[in-house]
DNA sequence: CCGCCAAATCGAAACGTTTCACCAGAAGGA
DNA sequence: TCCTTCTGGTGAAACGTTTCGATTTGGCGG
């Protein structure tokens, strides 16, 4: 093994010099330090992790708690991890993957032996129990998802009230009075996932404000059970012209079982959904959406825990404004809306 | 923080006693061993994970490098995934994340710099560029799918080519004398992928040796390749009574799709699916498959490296037999074959 | 030419484990 | 009784960094 020792001796100074060379915290003269940093490039050094933990306790690895079992909406769970490793790896961190389903203890393991120096925690429910000990580390955290009490703890998110309002307001726009929600897994709304409530929140809010009518109905992931979903919210006297979709895992039989049912997207029905871009882009009719924007919140809540490392412990909450892209599958609602 | 020193005076030992209480590699006395370990409890004592890796040169970390843009077989990845970190954690391992697409120099650096003392890849292609990479690493390397020159590499798989001709096997063994392959993307056969290709040797070879005729047809994650895929194979000249479908991506949509052609499955069309048990239960009609054993491989990877780490380096490849299970989508080819 | 200051560099003490070599004391054999 | 052999335990030297304080150097004003 090669040693900071061994790239001193090559480059002809001290130990501590080649130390300061690699983390700047020390004037070099640049004649020295480009010495130095063509002998760490010949010998090809790599500083030994466990030793500049141990001097520095820093350990330049953020930990990432991901709900794995989860079979819903991995997409969406695959790039929120994607962005944060990209972002990590910018800020020249590592991930360490803590599962949730292995509980808050894991990752009070992770930060006692200091292995990890920060965490994220990814689908945070709005009374999550494992809060009380994320609250108890004493090093930066960062929820992805926003619990019903965020005191003491970094969050970030969509803003989903606003979306909920947004996909809604959408459709009252075009001339839409009747319009149908397929919500999330009911299980998702019973354990009180703090997304799913609040989309709905502001759907029905801003459907009630403007004087819409709306139906809700949360919706299994299964064929069946979208099937009846749609037997139901499609019935005569609803009159349904618009239809929010809040669940990625059935939006693409959607559109397919519209057709079967012989409504056509978008002329006697609009659809508009709140899913990746990625997702809505690629269904035979792509699908107007309000985008989850993964990239960006991983990105954020890493900047997040960057800030915290430096010092600032500021605790703050940030909602991520939504943004809706037209893709033709909303629009003006058709006359004889009462057929 | 609270270190050893702490443990080993409040349990009036000495430091070595209690290290060798955590490790087990010198006899203590049950007395003494149960003094230090209440006081390891009583004082929440975590050892040092850098202080620990800094001394044994053991890190107790893996690392596994996931292809996380994919977002073709997302469900198979993450059951991988998940049964991998699982199976760490009962070695008393933590796992760290690492992108495919950061490529090998990745790998390089976090082994070089001890953060990690064992490799899981997955998703490796035949020729896979980072493999020459890989072999120079002087830590136990798994790779999760077999490349075409497995030497010098520890591999584990589903025996893929089996699973071809398996899958083939059972249609003709109901009397299918035409059947139909609805592939992987064109992409992946493109990159040649090593189990599409596997799968697709094993299907045709079986075929040809069992004198049915077979249609080949890739098929991109989409709902307009989908469909034109199926307006290929259901021409009638064809005659295909007997679908394999090796695409977990549209599979969802294939019994939907077959049903809006006015095929019913299975009396008109048998569907046979090669994907993880989890996909094929829950369409609209449950469909027959061959499971794609995540859960078992992810052990098994993790298992052939704690060998590994044991001081073996057997450099095996493990593919693992297709377990087929009958959903009832498959049934006897219908009379009229040539109707 | 001297003394002083800043800039650049060095030396050595941490950091918290593991592990090797060693040491008491008891048990057993002659 | 004395020597050996265990058993259970200790002390201290690594391990490879970082970082603090100290030291050297060169330049500059006086």
């Amino acid at each position: 093994m090669i040693t900071i020792k061994d790239v001193a001796r090559h480059a002809g100074v001290s130990v501590s010099t080649v130390s300061y060379v690699l983390s700047g915290k020390r004037p070099i003269s640049t004649a020295t330090s480009q010495r130095v940093r063509r002998s760490i490039h010949e010998l090809d050094f790599h500083p030994n992790a466990g030793a500049r933990a141990l001097a520095s306790s820093r350990t330049n690895v953020l930990a990432l708690v991901v709900p794995l079992r989860t079979d819903l909406n991995l997409p969406v769970i695959m790039q929120f991890v994607s962005s944060i490793v990209t972002a990590a790896r910018e800020h020249d961190h590592d991930v360490l993957l803590l599962t949730k389903e292995s509980g808050a203890d894991e990752v009070h393991r992770v930060v006692a032996s200091a292995r990890a120096d920060a965490v994220i925690v990814m689908d945070v429910e709005a009374r999550d129990p494992r809060l009380p000990a994320l609250r108890e580390l004493d090093v930066p955290v960062v929820l992805v998802g926003v619990p019903a009490d965020p005191a003491g703890l970094n969050s970030v998110d969509l803003d989903f009230t606003t979306s909920g309002a947004r996909a809604v307001g959408h459709l009252v726009d075009l001339g839409h009075r009747s319009v149908g929600l397929i919500g999330s897994p009911p299980t998702v709304y019973e354990r009180k996932t703090g997304y799913a409530t609040r989309f709905l929140s502001g759907f029905t809010e801003c459907a009630r404000q403007r004087g819409v009518t709306v139906h809700v109905h949360p919706c299994a992931p299964s064929y069946t059970a979208l099937s009846a979903c749609l037997d139901d919210l499609l019935r005569q006297e609803l009159a349904v012209t618009g239809l929010v979709v809040h669940n990625e895992a059935v939006l693409p039989d959607v559109v397919l079982e519209l057709r079967r049912r012989d409504r056509r997207v978008p002329e006697d029905v609009s659809v508009i959904a709140l899913c990746p871009d990625a997702i809505a882009a690629t269904r035979p009719v792509p699908v107007t959406s309000i985008t989850i924007p993964a990239e960006e919140v991983g990105t954020i809540a890493v900047e997040m825990l960057m800030q915290g490392l430096r010092g600032k412990q500021p605790s703050e909450v940030r909602l991520l404004a939504p943004h809706l892209t037209d893709r033709g599958s909303t629009v003006t609602a058709p006359r004889t809306a009462d057929r």
